[in-house]
DNA sequence: ATGGTTGCAAACAATTTGCACCAAA
DNA sequence: TTTGGTGCAAATTGTTTGCAACCAT
């Protein structure tokens, strides 16, 4: 095992989920990867280690576990394994995913919830913006 | 037809899309129900009236329009017709949405565009809130 | 006639499941 | 040892497409 991947059995084990070859794989592979990958991706990086039905199954357990963050887009799911908390920007012709760190100020998600009548406590937030990225509004 | 449909037909003639029964009738859906609904909801509802197919082209067509806004969430997508843009409260156990009118400060996204690389405008955003709603915390 | 629109059924893509075998704790 | 995990293939779900019939120019 390479540290990449020791790192990623211990952090599934301070989940308290079992640290198998094949989670790990699929960890350390989420972690190698900067941008968000859709489980296709995922599935063909991971040929012949993962079968595709472990590949779901284990995103899953990641995804209530916190340990990745799914994106909706455009009919699939991205995943990503969250450094730290940051939002998307993406090209609504070639579909460019561009990292971005500005935050939601505080002040939106207190206003929100003094507003609500069926919530008291917010837990998460998507944030998701759309353009057209430089390269495909200059040949359009 | 009633008030509601000869207004969906007048807002679909000034976005130069003919006035079909078929898409007069769901564009008149999707203003009834305030919440955001998935296609498979609104299939039913107009089932007989419009076909699947019928419907899924349709909102396309509306979402290409912007006559219609398409929220991608939990595996499928929800639709709703526009009336202010917004956003919207999620509960993770049992699905409630609720919507919210806080809106993004515009700083937020000028403080965006000026970081970006790649982007040099931005078009939209998408902004969702995940939390308990009260009903499910309060009997779990 | 013409060109967009519809219904139907079949195709397709993404994801999930049943089950027999296998492995981590 | 035993409880949970895996691969395989089939099933399901959500959505799209091909095509002939249709309707309003």
């Amino acid at each position: 095992m390479n540290k990449r991947e020791e790192a990623a059995a211990a952090h599934l084990r301070t989940k308290g989920i079992r640290a198998t070859p094949q989670r790990i794989a699929l960890l350390a592979r989420l972690r190698s990867q900067r941008a968000p990958q859709n489980a296709e991706a995922i599935v063909r990086a991971l040929r012949g280690v993962l079968d595709q039905a472990t590949v779901y199954r284990g995103l899953q357990e990641f995804e209530k576990a916190r340990i990745v963050r799914r994106v909706q887009l455009r009919g699939s799911s991205l995943y990503e394994a969250p450094g730290t908390h940051h939002h998307h920007l993406i090209c609504r012709s070639c579909g460019a995913i561009e990292d971005v760190d500005v935050c939601l100020p505080n002040a939106v998600s207190e206003k929100l919830l003094a507003k609500s009548k069926r919530f008291s406590s917010i837990e998460d937030d998507a944030l998701e913006f759309f353009g057209i990225c430089k390269v495909c509004s200059a040949h359009s």
